[in-house]
DNA sequence: GAGCAAAATGAAACCCGTTTCATAAAAGGG
DNA sequence: CCCTTTTATGAAACGGGTTTCATTTTGCTC
């Protein structure tokens, strides 16, 4: 059966369709009588207008593309479920646009993931959303770096676009974006603070931007310590905990173990824990292991995370309201801040010596 | 400036908008001088049509909703990212609607599920989805089931719902669902066979009907093989790794210790583990856990959790595929039947006798 | 070259709301 | 009671595509 129109209400109410519009959005007076006349034929009939139709004329659709790399990563439900929560409560839905690509394995490849970034901006255009938020991502070897933003600020001047956390810094958009230099910068500070020197640093993709300021925060901090940076305590790649526990079980079969690593996230800090287990070390008596991300595994492991709290959820909310407003065509800071807090739980302890 | 239509290209080709319209969607011969001049100037203007004309006219909208209770469990990301990989693949993006309240304080609230759910069943009519999928849910402390599901029935009959690991058993909705009772038969069944006698479960909700049938798998394992159920080792409403702790530290607490616990999912037998190691007690010697679900967190802690898995991934991938059938209107079995696997692993081990 | 099917194309209706503009009716002011 | 506002309402255009139906071309066959 054909879903009833306001042109079936307006017949049954013997009033025009501009009347039943009126009701429907409050947008003019209607005498009492008529309106509830067709208040009640709307009831009667379960009428529910076609959302379609409505934002073909009114050119907006309450609806944002939220595009991530992985949503099986625990840190981005978190940021999405902020989104979701301001999202919601400012009347919009969202289309969640995965960039990951998997193969008939399961196993998740991240190299196509500009390819896949690029359909779906498109994709979503075509949709008509009224936002666009993305995150994390634009990696391509391919492409040189301004090719990315270039190709995004384009975008940016068709549809609201909000980074976040993001790479590309040096361009003209819009971002909410955690100081990554400084979340990295607390974490190897604590460390060094606690006595260690021999610090290594694990996981990321030296491509993206996240890593070269995280690299660049756990440089500095080593440096303003007068701390030397072994070349070969520095592992790149990853973001797994797969990864996190090759990169430490290689740290920790090596000639000279450091003392404490660093992890570029928190699922790279549960694989050296694991690796730790399985190599008889014990944490945080032996080696002292912080993370990144603060996602909520980093409470059920045992011991408990040290990490660096990004704000996820906070991140997710801001990028609502931000986006919100942008949508609302009102000026907005083109990049907000978040100040990462370094959270201290059971897996750094002060350095107790040479473990072996 | 305003987006170009076809109508823009049309004038400037010289032709109507039905041949632009031909050549977009390639649905009848169009001369290929034509063509190519129309295919030139889509190029050259970056033409891209708008979705909601196009879906107003051809009544489908490549649109899904996919109804979830909480983004971060972790369980739920698993089935998305296969779900994903098939709706791509097929075409479709989806709107994610996530029915979980959050307090300003962030604590995730699940009594108004139902409320949510309805609300956004009634949105996404609006949105003119192709189909909605559902997953978890329908529970309503207010409401009878036979309501609940009567709800859903009559909006069946719109647009094409599949239910998820579902509760609602006793309707005539479509369902792609794990067999609940086997799977918890499976991992109590194994518990029993490694000699323990005493054993607990925690976790769930009562009112949900998943919960209710996991608690007949164990029920029905516990009975054949002879042993008795205290009333005091099932303890449930509950499904978080705050409340697997609070359970088991009850448990082993008590007077008399059970040697095993079957944990409704796994986030409790990760809450289980550390209060076990928070009680002295290691597992898998004096205590042995199994989980449910096997979210990857299960094979990151220590030691890696003993869990059924629900082929989480794969149940996504199924749904995706049999919504599509439903919405191209071919027939679909009304029950598909996913069949829940032991995964043995770390946190299990045969009875060694009382522990203490 | 007539005859006919297939190819190529346009005009106009349609999808389902919103919005503008005009008109009619009711209400308030003097 | 007339005049001016407001209030109440309808006709019609619009948004940006798709699709039907009719008409014109073109390509072949005999």
């Amino acid at each position: 059966m054909r879903p009833v129109t306001v042109y079936d209400i307006a017949r049954e109410a013997n009033v025009s369709v501009a009347t039943v519009s009126r009701v429907l959005n409050n947008t003019a007076p209607v005498k009492k009588e008529t309106r509830d006349r067709i208040v009640a034929l709307m009831h009667k009939h379960q009428f529910q207008p076609n959302a379609l139709a409505r934002s073909l004329t009114r050119k907006e659709t309450g609806m944002i593309g939220f595009i991530l790399p992985d949503i099986t990563n625990p840190f981005f439900p978190e940021v999405l479920s902020g989104f979701d929560y301001e999202a919601r409560k400012l009347g919009y839905t969202y289309f969640l646009c995965d960039t990951i690509s998997t193969n008939e394995e399961n196993q998740r490849l991240y190299d196509r993931q500009y390819e896949r970034e690029s359909q779906y901006l498109s994709l979503l255009m075509e949709k008509q959303v009224d936002g666009i938020v993305m995150i994390g991502g634009r990696v391509d070897l391919a492409k040189p770096e301004p090719a990315l933003a270039q190709e995004l600020e384009e975008l940016a001047k068709r549809v609201p676009v909000l980074l976040l956390n993001g790479s590309l810094p040096k361009t003209k958009l819009n971002r909410v974006a955690a100081d990554q230099k400084l979340g990295a910068q607390l974490a190897v500070q604590h460390l060094i603070d606690l006595g260690h020197r021999d610090i290594a640093v694990i996981g990321g993709f030296s491509k993206m931007t996240n890593t070269q300021q995280r690299l660049a925060g756990f440089r500095t901090a080593m440096k303003d310590a007068g701390l030397p940076v072994h070349r070969e305590w520095v592992m790149t790649e990853g973001f797994s905990v797969e990864k996190g526990q090759e990169f430490a079980s290689r740290l920790l079969d090596s000639k000279r173990r450091p003392s404490a690593i660093f992890c570029m996230n928190d699922l790279l800090a549960i694989g050296a824990l694991k690796a730790a287990h399985r190599a008889g070390v014990s944490v945080p008596e032996q080696l002292s292991i912080v993370g990144y991300d603060d996602i909520p595994q980093a409470t059920y492991c045992i011991p408990e995370l040290t990490t660096v709290s990004l704000l996820s959820q906070e991140t997710g909310r801001q990028a609502a309201r931000t986006l919100d407003k942008m949508i609302a065509g009102k000026k907005v800071p083109l990049l907000q801040t978040i100040v990462p807090e370094l959270i201290v739980r059971e897996t750094t302890a002060p350095y107790q010596g040479p473990s072996s």
